[in-house]
RNA sequence: GGGCGCAUAGCUCAGCGGAAGAGCACCUGCCUUACAAGCAGGGGGUCGCUGGUUCGAUCCCAGCUGCGCCCA
C-alpha cells in the first residue's frame, strides 16, 4: 500500500470558486499539450471533427451543448489510452459574411461593387482578422479539449485546395454540370440558394381569382402572386375536363400585356381545385416550369436579380415584386377582371433560412452537383452498417431524405467563398482549372464569377482538415473519424453532404475506410424549461457564458450532459444549473471531508477480509458504476450516465458511506487506516469518471487527493473484476432500512434530528446487524440504554431476514395519535398488497401460465404482506387509547 | 397534402409485459464541526381517451383526441 505523502498534496480552498481557477487550469492543460494529438503514436486513434461554427458566430447554448458532449467523449477516450483528436475550426459562411461586410461598407457610404472583387475580399479578411472567431476564445471557457495546433478554417489555403480538387474531380466525372434551371432566389442577397436553405412557413397572403380573355372563351385563374401573370405563357387545364375541352388549342388574351397565350391540356392540373384552370409562369414557379418544359413554352424572366419587375414592356417594370402585386391587382380590377379575392389566405411560402425573406423561384444559369450516384453511396453506407446512426430511429429520416434528393445547386452569386474554378474562352471554351494548374491566358478568357455554396467546403471537412488531397499522416491515423456529434436538425444540411463527398473523395480506400465517420451521435436542440424552442423573438434565450460566470463551467456542462437523451431535445433552465452547482459543491465538500481525515488514493486496497461490510458494499457499488458508465457512454446515453454518477455520489457515497466512515474512523487503528484507503479509492475512481463531464473541479480535487500531475491524462477506471459481496450489500441494505425507519419514527414523534435519545435494539443478530450497532446508533442518533432507561415507545421494523424491535425512551412524551396514524397508513398499504397478491394467486390461469419465478415472487410478497399486517396489528392493539 | 414522433407527479423527463421512478418545486423539523449551494422526514400520479391481445398492459395492437417536428 502506498500513500500520498502530505507534502505532495495540494491544499484545497475552503469553498469552491470556479471563477478563481478555471482559466488558469485550462491554460495549464493547453501548455502541457494534453489536447495535441500525435499522428505517429502507437495508440489506437479516436477522432472527432468539430461541426465548424460560423466565423461570424459567438457561443450559444446549442454550441455549449454539443461541445460538452464531444469533449466528454474525447476526454474519456484520451483517459482510456486512445490517441484522441478533437479538431477545431470554423466555416467561412459565405452569405452571412458577405452580407455583414456589405452592410459595414454601406454604413461607410461605400458600395461594395465600387470596391471591386479584390478590394472587397481584402475588407472581408480584415474583418475576419479583427472580429471573426469570437467563438474560439469562448470555447476555452467551456473547457473544450480541442487540439488548437490543428485549428482549421474553410478558406485556408489547404482547405481551398481540397475544394478545388474536389470540384475538378466531380466535374471530370460528369457529376458537376451547369444548366439553366429554376432555382430558389434570394432577392435581398441577389443569389441562388439550395433547396435546404428554404424554410416553408405559413403566411397570410391573398388568393386572387382573375379572368383571362372575354366572352365564351374566358377562363378564370387564381394565384397568390398576381404579379407573376406578367410572365404567363399559357393557361393549362386537365385534358379530361369537359368544361374546357373546346378551348384547348385556342389562344386567349393575357390582360395588361397585349399578348395572347395558348390554352393547353396537361395531366398535372387538378380539375377539382378552383376553376380547374391554372395560369402557367414557367420562369417563376416550379410546377409551371415543368409544364413549360413539357409543352415547350417560352420562359420569360420578368424579374431582375433584386426582385423588381423587368423586361415585361409594361408600366410595372421597375416596381418591387410586392409593390407590383398590388399595382397589377388594381389594374386588373379597373378592367373588371378581378372575379374573387380571398384575404387573408393562409398558405405556405418558402423563405430564405438566411435572410428570412420570401424566396423567389427564378430561372437562371447555375452549377449543380448530380447527386444520384453520390446519394446512393451515402445511403448504402448507413444501410450496410459502415456508418451507425444513433439513435437508430433517425436513420429512417436520413434514408427518406437522401433517397429522394434533388440535384444540389452549388453556385452562389457572391464574392466571399471559393470561386468556381471554371474559365470560359472566347470561342465558348469551358475549362476547369485544378489546384496546381495554370488558368488559360490570352484575350477573352475569364473565370466564372460565382463562388461555391459554403456547405460544399463543409462537406469536405472530415478530410480537408486533415490535409486531403495529400496522403498525410493525419488522414492515415484519424480518418475515418470515430464519431460525428451533431444535431438532428443538421442531418440533411451537413451530414449528408459529408457522407456524399467523403465517400467520393476517399474512394481509393476500402468501403469501410472511406466513410467520413463510423458513428453519428445525434442530439436535439436546447429548449427552455417549458420545452419551448429558444428564440430571440420569444425572449427565452440564454447565454451560456453568463451561466458559466454565475455557476461555473462544470455546473453548466453537468446540466447540459444531464439533459442529453439520444436524439431528443434538451430542456434547460438556470434552476437546473443551480442544482448542478449544488452537486459540484457536494462533491467538493465530500472530498474536502475525506482529505481532512487523511484519506489517500491507495495503489492497492487492503485485503477484502480486512474490510467491513460498508467498505465492501461501496467498493462493489463503485465497480458496478464503472461498468454502468462505460455501457451507457458507448451508447451515447449521456443523461443516464450523469444520472448514475449523481445517484452514486449523492445517495450512496455521501449519504451513507461517508456517514458510516465516520464511525469506522472513530475506531482508530487499522480500521481507520483502511477506511481512509477506501474513501480515497472511491473518490479516485469517482473523480476520474466525472472528469469528462466536470473537468475543472475534478482536476482540483483529484490532484489534491493523489498528488499526481493531472486527471486529464489519468487512466480511465476499469472494473476490478472482484465478485460483489452480496451478503455485505444485503446487510448494508438492512442497515439503511432500519436507520430510515427509526428516523421516520423519530420524526413522527417530533424528536429533533439532532437530539440523541436512548434506545434498546432487539433482534439485531437475526438480521445480521450485531456488528453494525455503533453505526445504527450513530446514524439514527441513539444512545445506549443507561440507568433508568424506560422504553416508553417501541417499534418493530420488518427486514428481509427478520425483524428488529426498537425500544425508545421518549421520556413519556409519546405522540400516540401520530403513531396510530402512521401505523394505520402502513397497514392499509400492506392490506392492499395482500389483496393484490392473493387475487393473482387465486387465479388458476395465473399460476398455470405465468413463469414459475414470477409466481414465487408473488407468493413471497404475499408472505411479507401477511407478516407486515400481523406486526402492525399487534403494535396498533398495544397502543394506549388516546 | 405526405411522413415521423410525443402524451407518466405542479414543471422537465426516465421507465416500456409481472410491486409507478428521478431532478426540480412543495410541506414539516433541524445552523447535528465535509457540506444551509446543506441534513432528516413527508405529501403528491385510475401512466391522454376508447376498445382489443394476454393469466396479467403505463408498457404490445387498433381507433380517437391534443401537441410537436420534418417534407411538399
Amino acid at each position: 500500500m502506498t500513500q500520498t505523502s502530505p507534502a505532495q498534496r495540494r491544499e484545497l480552498p475552503s469553498t469552491w470558486n470556479p471563477a478563481d481557477v478555471e482559466a488558469e487550469l485550462y491554460q495549464r492543460w493547453v501548455d502541457a499539450g494534453y489536447f495535441e494529438a500525435d499522428a505517429n503514436s502507437d495508440r489506437p486513434p479516436f477522432s472527432i471533427v468539430i461541426p465548424p461554427p460560423n466565423v461570424t458566430g459567438s457561443l450559444h447554448i446549442g454550441h455549449a451543448f454539443e461541445h460538452t458532449l464531444m469533449d466528454l467523449l474525447t476526454r474519456r477516450r484520451r483517459m482510456q489510452g486512445y490517441e484522441a483528436l478533437w479538431l477545431p475550426g470554423m466555416d467561412h459562411a459565405s452569405i452571412a459574411v458577405q452580407a455583414l461586410v456589405e452592410r459595414q461598407l454601406r454604413e461607410e457610404g461605400i458600395d461594395h461593387r465600387e470596391l471591386g472583387r479584390e478590394g472587397f475580399l481584402e475588407r472581408v479578411w480584415q474583418w475576419k482578422e479583427q472580429h471573426g472567431g469570437a467563438i474560439l476564445s469562448q470555447m476555452r471557457r467551456l473547457g473544450d479539449g480541442v487540439d488548437w495546433s490543428r485549428e482549421r478554417f474553410t478558406m485556408d489555403a489547404g482547405l481551398s485546395r481540397a475544394v478545388n480538387t474536389m470540384f475538378k474531380r466531380l466535374y471530370e466525372d460528369g457529376l458537376i454540370y451547369r444548366a439553366e434551371q429554376l432555382v430558389n432566389w434570394s432577392p435581398n442577397m441577389r443569389t441562388a440558394i439550395s433547396d435546404i436553405e428554404v424554410e416553408h412557413r405559413e403566411v397570410e397572403g391573398e388568393l386572387v381569382t382573375m379572368r383571362y380573355g372575354d366572352g365564351d372563351s374566358a377562363l378564370e385563374v387564381a394565384t397568390t402572386r398576381v404579379e407573376t401573370m406578367l410572365g404567363d405563357t399559357a393557361v393549362a387545364v386537365h385534358p379530361e375536363d369537359d368544361r374546357y375541352r373546346h378551348l384547348v388549342g385556342t389562344e386567349i388574351e393575357l390582360p395588361l400585356t397585349g399578348r395572347t397565350i395558348p390554352v393547353i391540356a396537361d395531366e398535372h392540373v387538378d380539375p377539382t381545385f378552383g376553376s380547374g384552370a391554372v395560369k402557367v409562369t414557367p420562369a417563376h414557379d416550379p410546377n409551371d416550369f415543368e409544364i413549360g418544359r413539357r409543352h415547350d413554352l417560352p420562359m420569360p424572366t420578368i424579374m431582375d436579380e433584386g426582385g423588381r419587375i423587368a423586361d415585361t414592356g409594361t408600366r410595372f417594370d421597375g416596381m418591387d415584386r410586392f409593390e407590383a402585386r398590388e399595382a397589377v391587382r388594381e389594374a386588373l380590377r379597373e378592367q373588371g377582371r378581378i372575379v374573387a379575392e380571398k384575404r387573408p389566405y393562409v398558405h405556405s411560402v418558402g423563405h430564405s433560412s438566411r435572410s428570412k425573406e420570401p424566396i423567389e423561384p427564378r430561372l437562371s444559369m447555375q452549377w449543380f452537383v448530380r447527386v444520384g450516384p453520390l446519394a446512393k453511396a451515402a445511403g448504402d453506407a448507413v444501410r450496410d452498417g459502415r456508418v451507425e446512426v444513433h439513435p437508430p430511429e433517425l436513420a429512417k429520416r436520413y434514408f427518406d431524405w437522401i433517397d429522394n434528393l434533388h440535384d444540389w445547386a452549388i453556385s452562389r452569386q457572391m464574392w466571399w467563398g471559393h470561386r468556381i474554378p471554371i474559365w470560359y474562352g472566347p470561342n465558348g471554351e469551358v475549362v476547369c482549372v485544378g489546384p496546381d494548374e495554370e488558368p488559360p491566358t490570352g484575350e477573352g478568357w475569364h473565370q466564372d464569377e460565382d463562388v461555391l455554396d459554403t456547405w460544399f467546403s463543409s462537406g469536405l471537412w472530415p478530410f480537408s482538415t486533415m490535409g486531403w488531397p495529400d496522403d498525410t499522416a493525419d488522414l492515415r491515423k484519424f480518418y475515418p473519424t470515430s464519431v460525428l456529434v451533431t444535431g438532428y436538425d443538421i442531418l440533411f444540411f451537413w451530414v449528408a453532404r459529408m457522407m456524399m463527398l467523403g465517400l467520393y473523395g476517399m474512394s481509393d480506400r476500402s468501403p469501410e475506410e472511406a466513410v467520413p465517420f463510423r458513428r453519428i451521435a445525434l442530439h436535439g436542440i436546447v429548449r427552455d424549461k417549458h420545452g419551448k424552442k429558444m428564440s430571440k423573438s420569444s425572449g427565452n434565450t440564454v447565454d451560456p457564458l453568463q451561466w458559466i460566470d454565475t455557476y461555473g463551467t462544470d455546473a453548466v456542462r453537468f446540466t447540459l450532459a444531464r439533459g442529453a437523451n439520444p436524439g431528443a431535445d434538451a430542456p434547460m433552465s438556470d434552476e437546473w444549473v443551480a442544482g448542478a452547482r449544488s452537486f459540484v459543491t457536494k462533491l467538493f465538500n465530500a472530498t474536502r471531508f475525506a482529505l481532512g481525515k487523511d484519506a489517500f488514493a491507495p495503489e492497492r486496497l487492503p485485503d477484502r477480509a480486512e474490510l467491513t461490510d460498508a467498505d465492501r458494499w461501496i467498493l462493489d457499488r463503485c465497480d458496478a458504476l464503472v461498468t454502468e458508465v462505460d455501457e451507457l457512454l458507448e451508447d451515447f446515453q449521456f443523461a443516464k450516465t450523469v444520472e448514475a454518477l449523481y445517484h452514486f455520489t449523492w445517495d450512496e457515497f455521501c449519504d451513507w458511506y461517508v456517514e458510516l466512515s465516520k464511525v469506522q474512523l472513530d475506531e482508530g487503528g487499522r480500521r481507520a487506516e483502511h477506511t481512509r484507503a477506501v474513501l480515497g479509492r472511491v473518490l479516485d475512481v469517482l473523480l476520474r469518471l466525472l472528469h469528462p463531464i466536470t473537468p475543472f473541479v475534478t482536476e482540483v480535487l483529484w490532484t489534491a487527493l493523489t498528488g499526481r500531475e493531472s486527471v486529464v491524462v489519468a487512466e480511465w477506471p476499469v472494473p476490478t473484476g472482484e465478485p460483489a459481496d452480496a451478503a455485505a450489500a444485503g446487510r448494508i441494505d438492512a442497515l439503511r432500512r432500519l436507520v430510515t425507519e427509526i428516523r421516520r419514527f423519530r420524526a413522527d414523534q417530533g424528536v429533533k434530528p439532532n437530539q440523541r435519545v436512548a434506545a434498546d435494539l432487539e433482534g439485531l443478530e437475526t438480521v445480521g446487524l450485531v456488528g453494525h450497532l455503533p453505526a445504527v446508533r450513530s446514524l439514527a442518533r441513539l444512545d445506549a440504554p443507561g440507568e433508568g432507561f424506560n422504553a416508553s415507545s417501541s417499534m418493530r421494523v420488518g427486514l428481509a431476514d427478520g425483524e428488529v424491535t426498537v425500544g425508545i425512551d421518549l421520556s413519556g412524551a409519546v405522540d400516540v395519535a401520530a403513531e396510530r396514524k402512521r401505523l394505520t397508513k402502513d397497514l392499509e398499504a400492506a392490506r392492499k398488497e395482500l389483496d393484490g397478491t392473493e387475487k393473482k394467486l387465486n387465479n388458476p390461469s395465473f399460476t398455470e401460465k405465468a413463469p414459475a419465478e414470477v409466481v414465487d415472487k408473488i407468493r413471497s410478497r404475499r408472505q411479507t404482506a401477511l407478516a407486515e399486517i400481523e406486526r402492525l396489528n399487534t403494535r396498533l392493539e398495544s397502543l394506549p387509547e388516546s
